[in-house]
DNA sequence: CCCTAAACGAGACGGTACGTCCGGTCTTAAT
DNA sequence: ATTAAGACCGGACGTACCGTCTCGTTTAGGG
C-alpha cells in the first residue's frame, strides 16, 4: 500500500480514493507478481481496502484489472501533428511500443485479453479501447490523406490493423521487439505501403 | 463422452486411445465452453479417463491444451508454390485465416496463449509453433525473392510479422474479419507493399 | 414495514416510534425467519430505519433481540394469588407455558439464549431476566409455605428449578409440549414433590 | 495441530484418520475459544486437513460440531443398576453433570442447540440424541418399577423431563451447579416425588 | 426568528467467515 | 505397469453480515 495513513471515509458516497487505490494496487501488483498472481484478497490489502469493496464497483477480479489497463493506458499515448506522415507515425508507434513494452503495462494487456475471453461485458470494453486507439492511429492516418500526401484513402484502415497487429503479435509473443527502432522500422514500412499501394490496391481478386 | 464404449485396457502399456480422447475432449470443451469452461475433471470426465491418466503424461492442464492445438493446427496449412508472390501468399493467407477462423481453432489458440503466460515451459513450445509458422511464410517470400521478383530481401521478415500480426489481432479481437476475402485484401496489400520497398523504400519521405 | 407512512422527524429528540418499529421488527422477523434470519439490514429495512439508528441504541444486534424478548415477556404472566399452592402453581404454569409456546415468543427465548452465548452483558441481563422468573415462582411457593401448606421450604428453589427446567427443556426441544395439560401435569407433580418433601420423603401421601 | 506427522493417504476410500482429526480438532477449539470462535478455516488448519475435506463429509460448520458432540457425549455415561432407585439416580446424575459441567462439553451441548435452531437435519439428530438420553434414564425408573419400588409407571416420563430440564437449564443459565452435590439433590427429590405420587397424580385437572 | 445540536435515512467502508470450485498429488483395486 | 476412481491439501473465489463512519436532511428549542 502507497498510504498507510488511514483514508477519510466519505459516508455514503463513493470513496474515489479507495477506488484509485485499489486500481493502483491492481496495477502494480501485476506488474510485481505477473496476472496469475493477482489475488482479490491482495488486491485488497495491498489497496487497504476490504474486499467488498471492491467487489461492490466491479463484477469481478478480472474487470478491476482490465479497468486498471483501460484507465492508464488511455492517456499514454499522444495523437502527434507534425505536418509529416511518416514523422506522425513514428511518434505515434514509438510511445505506443514504449508504453506498451513496459513489463507492467503488457501484463496488464495480456491480462485484458485473458479477462475478456469469456465475459462479455469485459469483451466489450476491451473492445471500445481497441476502437478507440484504432480511431486514434487512422485520425494520423486521414489527416495525411486530407493533406494530399496520399492517393487514396482506402488502405487506411488495413494499415492501422497491420500496425496494431504487429504490437499486440509483439506484446504477447516478442516483447524484446517493441524498442523504438522497430517502431521506426514499422513506420518506415508502413509509410511506404500506404504511399505505393494508392494506385492498385483494390485489385484484389481477379 | 463422446465413447461410451469402454475402451480396452492395454495393461502395462500406454493406453493412446486414451490419449487422443484427452486431446480430443480438450479441444471439444473449449470449444463448446471457452477455454475459462475446461477443467481436468471435465476433460477427464468427457474423455472417460482417471484424472491421473492426464497428469501422468502431461505436466498440467495448459501443457494439454497447448498440445492440442500444436497437434491440431500445425498440419493444417500447406506451403503453396504457384510461382507467384501474389497467389502463394494468397493461398497461405487464405487457408491460415480459413483455420483459425473455425471457432475450435481459435478458442485453442487464445487458451495456447493462456496457457504460455505463466509457465515458461508452455511459453517455449508456443514460440517454437509460432517460429515454425513464420518460417513456412518466409518460405514463401524467400522463395519470389530467389525468382528474383523482389529487389531486396530486407522486407520479408517484418512483412511476415504484419501478416501473423493482422491474424492473431483479428483472432483475439475480430474474429468476423477472418473470411477469405480478407486473407485476400491483406496479401494484396503485403504484395505490393514487397514489392514497393524492394525497389525504392527512400521514395517514402522527401 | 408494518407502517409505511413516513414516521415524523423529532429533530434532536431520540424518536420513539423508530424504537418501537425497531423492536417490532426485530420481534417479526425473528418469528418469521427465525433467528439466524434475523440480520441488522433486515431488521432496520424492516422498521424503516437507519443502520445506524439501531446502533446508536442498541450495542448489538444480539442486544436488539434480547430487549425484544425482556420486555414482551416480562409482563406477560402475572402472579397469581388464589389462596391453593395448587391453584397458584397450575396457573402460573399454564401462563407461563402459553406464553412460551407460542411461536414468536420462543424464537425470541431461544435467540436470547444465542444472543448471550458469548456477550456477557447480554448473559448478564439475561440472567437478571432468569432470576426475576424465579424469584416470581419462588414467591408464590414461599406463599404457600407461609400459609403452612408446606412443612418446610427446604425444596422451594429444586422445585422452581425443576419447573423452569422442564419449560426451557419443551422450549428448545420439545414445542409440542406445551399445552396447558402439561402445565397442569406439571403443576401437579410438583405439588405432590412439595407436600411429600416436607413431611418426610418416607411417607408416600396419604 | 496434534499430529504433525503427515497422515497416511487412503486413495480413493474415505481417511477415518482424517474425520477423527477434524472431530477432535472441533472439540478442542470448541473447548478452548468457545463456540464462535470455531472456524470452518481453524478446524482444517488444527486438524491438518484442507476445508473441503470438512465440507465433503459434513453439510455445515454446525453439522461438524453437533457430530463431535454426539460422538463424544454419547457413551460418557452408563447406565447404572444397583438395585436401588436412588442410587441409580443419584449416580446416573451425578456422571451426566460431571460430563455436561466440563466446559468444553458444555459448550459443545449449546453449540448444539444453536446448530439445531434452523437446519432441520441438525435438528433431527439432536433430537435422536436427546431421546437416546431420555430412554438411557427411562430404563433406570422403569427397572425399579418392575422392582416393585414405585406404585405406579406414570410419573416416570415426566420425571425424566424435570431430571433433564434442570441439567439443561443449568448447562445454559447456572453451569455453577452442576456439581455431584446438585447431582444428588436433585435424585434425592426426584426419588421422593416418585415414590410419593403413585397415588395420586392423575387427579391433575379436575 | 434564526441557529445550533442532535437524531435520522441512507449507504459505503474495513473486516471476517462462509461454502464452492479447481489444481495437482496420492492411494486403492481392477485390468 | 497402467488405468478409472476418487479422497486429499491448498488456496482463490464471490457472498453475506457485522459494526463504524460520513453524508445531507429534519426538527426542536435556546439565544
Amino acid at each position: 500500500m502507497s498510504d498507510t495513513n488511514a483514508r477519510a471515509h466519505t459516508g455514503s458516497r463513493r470513496n474515489e480514493a479507495a477506488r484509485a487505490a485499489i486500481l493502483a494496487a491492481a496495477a502494480e501488483l501485476l506488474a510485481e507478481h505477473g496476472s496469475s498472481g493477482v489475488t482479490v484478497d491482495r488486491i485488497a490489502a495491498h489497496a487497504g481496502v476490504g474486499r467488498q469493496t471492491i467487489y461492490r464497483w466491479w463484477p469481478s477480479k478480472d474487470a478491476v484489472l482490465l479497468d486498471a489497463l483501460v484507465h492508464s493506458a488511455e492517456a499514454a499515448v499522444p495523437v502527434p501533428d507534425t505536418g509529416s506522415l511518416r514523422a506522425d507515425l513514428e511518434i505515434f508507434l514509438r510511445e505506443t511500443f514504449l508504453a506498451a513494452g513496459i513489463e507492467r503495462n503488457r501484463q496488464a494487456l495480456i491480462a485484458a485479453v485473458v479477462a475478456a475471453r469469456d465475459d462479455p461485458g469485459l469483451a466489450g470494453s476491451l473492445d471500445d479501447f481497441l476502437i478507440r486507439r484504432r480511431a486514434a492511429l487512422s485520425e494520423v492516418l486521414r489527416r495525411s490523406h486530407s493533406r494530399g500526401e496520399l492517393g487514396s484513402d482506402s488502405g487506411i484502415e488495413l494499415a492501422v490493423e497491420q500496425a496494431f497487429g504487429v504490437l499486440w503479435y509483439r506484446i504477447l509473443f516478442r516483447p524484446a521487439a517493441l524498442a523504438p527502432a522497430d517502431a521506426a522500422e514499422l513506420a518506415a514500412a508502413l509509410t511506404a505501403q500506404l504511399h505505393g499501394t494508392s494506385t492498385g490496391q483494390r485489385t484484389a481478386t481477379p
